[in-house]
DNA sequence: TTTTCTGCAAATCCTTTGCATATCC
DNA sequence: GGATATGCAAAGGATTTGCAGAAAA
């Protein structure tokens, strides 16, 4: 198990490496150890967090390295920004049951109902011990204004 | 179809006065008008949108006052947060096809995989004018340690 | 009148930016 | 050596907080 993870991981290492260069980025000891603590974790960690892990075999990196250094990686598709987060909070009065199509480029958030996905299947690992509130599903991609 | 809006609004206003009495909060007109904003707009703004427009009718609220009152609603479930938003940008270096659940107290993501999450219809109004990159299923409530 | 809210100002958190130096290819 | 990245420090946007006066119940 330990041993298809480390050849799983080097074969992410590899793509990595593949992609910087293919996207004409240095591969620097920072680039490196930002990439390596990110697929380490579970956790869909934020700037900080990785700041507080990647900061213990590398002391003198700096924060913002990491900010400038996510953000490359998100543009080029190294990595994935998790859904809205980073944004200005939003709010929606509609409590009616509906789900959200977001527009990457402005933003836009529709509302939309769909009587086939109103009653989506829970997958069996959050049957117990979980406490599941709602079920919604997100449709991205550019809008009608933006396509 | 003009009329039939004012009902509903009215509908509406008159189940808010219930909420906030029945969470002991006053009826002040600053929260009246915030609320109205929210059901007039279809665009699930943040506080600054709301800012900016209830300023036009009450122009000396303060921002502030926009910020602790949408937080209060949020709180008593008046209105939702758009999910995600506000929170310190997370990254995911997974690129495969997964889903995600996210805890509403810890703020957990715990990725999965479903099958059957992975070919959903895709509603009818999204078809032509947009375009769609991605269609994701976003479980939410409280994770096992929570619960 | 007592409790709860509001506006003001200041603080905090998250993220970005300019610039000089250091590092990569 | 030339291009690119890093660290530092400062700025910027979003959100929260403490407090005294104002409004609600």
């Amino acid at each position: 198990m330990r041993i298809l993870q480390r050849q799983a991981d080097s074969k992410l290492m590899a793509e990595f490496r593949d992609k910087c260069r293919a996207n004409e980025l240095s591969i620097t000891p920072q680039r490196v150890a930002i990439y390596t603590e990110l697929i380490k974790s579970k956790k869909h960690p934020s700037a900080e967090d990785v700041f507080g892990k990647v900061r213990r075999t590398f002391p003198d990196i700096s924060l913002d390295t990491v900010y400038r250094t996510l953000s490359t990686f998100a543009e080029i598709g190294i990595i994935n920004v998790v859904e809205g987060y980073g944004e200005a909070r939003r709010y929606d009065p509609d409590l009616t049951s509906h789900h959200h199509f977001r527009c990457r480029k402005c933003n836009k958030i529709v509302d939309f109902h769909e009587d086939s996905y109103d009653n989506l299947k829970l997958p069996k690992e959050f049957g117990k011990g979980y406490e599941v509130t709602g079920i919604k599903v997100i449709i991205e991609g550019l809008c009608n204004k933006c396509a």
